[in-house]
DNA sequence: TCATTTTTAAGTAGTTATACTTATAATTAG
DNA sequence: CTAATTATAAGTATAACTACTTAAAAATGA
């Protein structure tokens, strides 16, 4: 009999966090030892309790989870981060990853491959939903549409001003810069996406958890 | 002794279906008769196996939840709807309740309150979650700005193809009216919703489901 | 350190959106 | 049938957005 996996779980929802204590702790192998809100309290629990994973969602409310992962990641390298996401976007998995996540799951997994995740990068594999992995290959595959480019974190921020409707002056006054300068960063977006308006940013920034 | 309560899960993520019907599972007093991903699935199933209780993510893929809602509540009236959402929005709830729902539950709610909702549409009451109650009133207090105007059809139609980004001109050619016709409607939109931009309208649409 | 990227800013021009108002035909509800 | 609402259209004016270019300070990475 082996020891029991320390896990924690980060969901800004407390319904989901009960939930997968629930279905994790169904397993006599895995103890829940600890959930967090935000991405602050996740890394304040992994530093006293040292879990050996991190169950992680992507879409915190106030932070979006890639800082908080990428400090775990950094000053706790024994923590194996796994993260989950409504939204299964290549290229977020990607930054995830980047980050030190070493593993990914849609919340279209089922309860066997959130076992299996975990029992994976306990034996220092990466776990990709199937799902996501045939994303992954997908992409490859369309070598006609260059990959989305990718935005900095300045433009992150300011497409998610644009798209909850902020206009560029109300933008520029919020964050202390100049309104050409975020009429620059506008176009900069809209042409990196390739789309032609706000309105479509906004729903392209929903569709990727931006907001 | 009382029979276990049979409860209906739907929602369009699997790992969420798992959970929900781990942590019921865990009081025995109720008993989780099956799960759906769709709203005619969900439909199908309660017409079938006759559940005392669906538990109905609004947010599905494809459809919103609403008219499986009332056609459940309308065809199979013994059967009690429970809405859950990551979206609390007053006015989504008072739509649903409207369907026939009897009750509403955010994510935020804990699973003892999941349980005490089930345990009050038994008791043929209504339940609303403790944040959910609390926004009601704060809407009814806020006697300053008067309630939300229902949308025309031709107004839907037109928000939903701001929302994806077409301009005036595009909406004009694409259902045979004039620019001006689409621009007073663009104008009345947002005039009725209080909102200023289609940046923000796009994400109002996404919010209520009308794209 | 050096090269690259990011963030900052502004110029010029054309397009689109928003805020109001007025108005008529078509449809719908009572 | 009549009244109210809805869908249609246009006028006028201002504000905001989008396209494209140039450019320099700041931060980042190798």
């Amino acid at each position: 009999m082996t020891e029991e996996i320390k896990v924690l779980i980060v969901d800004d929802h407390q319904l989901i966090r009960e939930a997968w204590t629930a279905i994790l702790q169904m397993t006599n192998r895995i103890k829940v030892i600890g959930t967090a809100e935000t991405a602050e309290e996740a890394y304040e629990v992994c530093s006293i309790y040292r879990p050996e994973v991190v169950l992680m969602d992507i879409n915190l409310k106030n932070s979006n989870g890639f800082d908080a992962t990428e400090k775990i990641c950094n000053s706790l390298p024994k923590t194996r981060v796994i993260g989950l996401s409504l939204h299964d976007d290549v290229a977020l998995v990607k930054k995830f990853l980047s980050k030190g996540a070493k593993g990914y799951l849609s919340k279209n997994t089922s309860r066997e491959e959130l076992v299996a995740a975990i029992d994976a990068v306990m034996n220092d594999k990466i776990y990709l939903a199937a799902d996501i992995k045939e994303k992954f290959i997908n992409q490859i595959i369309d070598t006609e549409k260059p990959a989305e480019k990718e935005l900095t974190n300045k433009e992150i921020e300011i497409v998610t001003l644009i798209s909850q409707g902020f206009t560029s002056k109300e933008i520029a006054e919020k964050i202390f810069i100049s309104v050409r300068t975020v009429e620059t960063h506008r176009h900069n977006i809209l042409k990196k996406l390739n789309i032609p308006n706000a309105a479509q940013l906004s729903s392209w920034a929903k569709d990727k958890g931006y907001i």
